[in-house]
DNA sequence: CGCGACGCTAAACAAGCGTTTAGTCTGCTG
DNA sequence: CAGCAGACTAAACGCTTGTTTAGCGTCGCG
């Protein structure tokens, strides 16, 4: 099975080796030369080509960002429910590449605050059309409900090792993506509360104080 | 401020300091020399107290277990918003320990199995009495509920950087928590979805395949 | 043909790592 | 007071790390 590595320039068979070890194993616990094994060629090759470590992290980074950047526009007018079916199938095969994104969104770098920013962005984006055409309901603050449905929809994905573990499976299967659909869908579409009553006490909770929304 | 540090076993200040550092760079990416020189020790005594690096991370997950399920316990029979104003309202000094629980999830170790499952399991608990206490809405299947709004539950708490960045600040503060409060009350009152549309047609597209639920 | 450019490697480099060793100091116990 | 036990350190150990250096082979261009 799986190809797509021969006819790689060494260069991207490198990174791509780079990006799977460094999604297992992070970046400081990963070596160069462990890395030059996996690809096929020495470890002065990387420095040739990346300059230093820290350079070759950058094209990792830059790589998996744009990876990401192109799926998300392509599902920008998706619905919700076939935003979560296309993530969960692409996860099969694009598994080093979500590693490497869980590990950058909990550390702090430029290219993980891009990539979340690009993210919301299509979250906010994908919510506005929606509920300019009467599918999903008003919000008060559309752009925290953005931030927040973004924040779970990336939940999942961190935490799939636990989410596939949770559901008695190794890995994010079919299975699992059908088990989860009703339930999911069931919680945005009548919510968790049975009545208003959290709601209408905390607004007047929060009524006298903040009133400006910036 | 910040006490709690000259009067603690030495041993209890390594163990604080390294679980600073290795939430801060990650494991492999800090040295015992540093944790010594934060610690006021030499590296040599780290090894003395804890065998090796690797016995003082075991010794830095089971803190940071122990510290998180005691306050999850607290919480069991809380209701969701409470449950959130507290959680969110103990990041600003536990800020060290929560670094590295997220550092943890992302990894695979069996520490970090028993904390997600516990975490599960305090879900599970509070969201079966909320609906026999009617509060809660009944659902389908509440396993799998209990195991997305844990994840939904984490997510904003290992994204929590991410979340701050979003609304402007540069980390979880009061206002912060007050803004999030109506968006996420409505979502789980009234649901995102206009109507029964979406869930209707995925419950239909779902019968004639599974139906046993094991 | 000659020759620089480029992809590439083997070997060596200093620095830093986790760990070991040997030893000092202090406080308790007999 | 002798002596053991435990907290603690300085120095050294061997090894791995990222990086540098020098050089090999093979193209394409004049």
């Amino acid at each position: 099975m799986r190809s797509a590595s021969d006819d790689l320039t060494t260069r991207a068979r490198i990174r791509d080796a780079a990006v799977a070890r460094f999604g297992q194993q992070g970046f400081a616990g990963t070596s160069l030369r462990q890395i030059a094994e996996d690809a096929g060629v020495s470890a002065a090759l990387i420095l040739h080509h990346f300059q230093s470590k820290e350079g070759l992290r950058e094209a990792c980074d830059a790589h998996v960002v744009r990876t990401f950047l192109s799926e998300n526009e392509q599902m920008t007018g998706a619905d919700a429910s076939r935003l979560m079916r296309d993530a969960l199938n692409s996860v099969e095969d694009r598994g080093a590449a979500l590693d490497y994104l869980s590990r950058m969104l909990v550390d702090d770098s430029p290219a993980s605050d891009n990539l979340f920013d690009a993210f919301l962005a299509g979250t906010r984006t994908m919510l506005r059309e929606q509920i300019a055409a009467g599918i999903m309901r008003e919000q008060t603050d559309v752009e925290a409900t953005a931030v927040y449905l973004t924040l779970y929809g990336l939940g999942p994905v961190i935490l799939r090792r636990h989410l596939a573990r949770a559901f008695g499976e190794s890995t994010l299967t079919t299975s699992l993506v059908e088990r989860s659909t009703i339930p999911v869908l069931e919680l945005f579409t009548h919510g968790l509360y049975a009545d208003e009553r959290l709601l209408t006490a905390a607004k007047e909770a929060l009524s006298p104080s903040n009133r400006e929304a910036k």
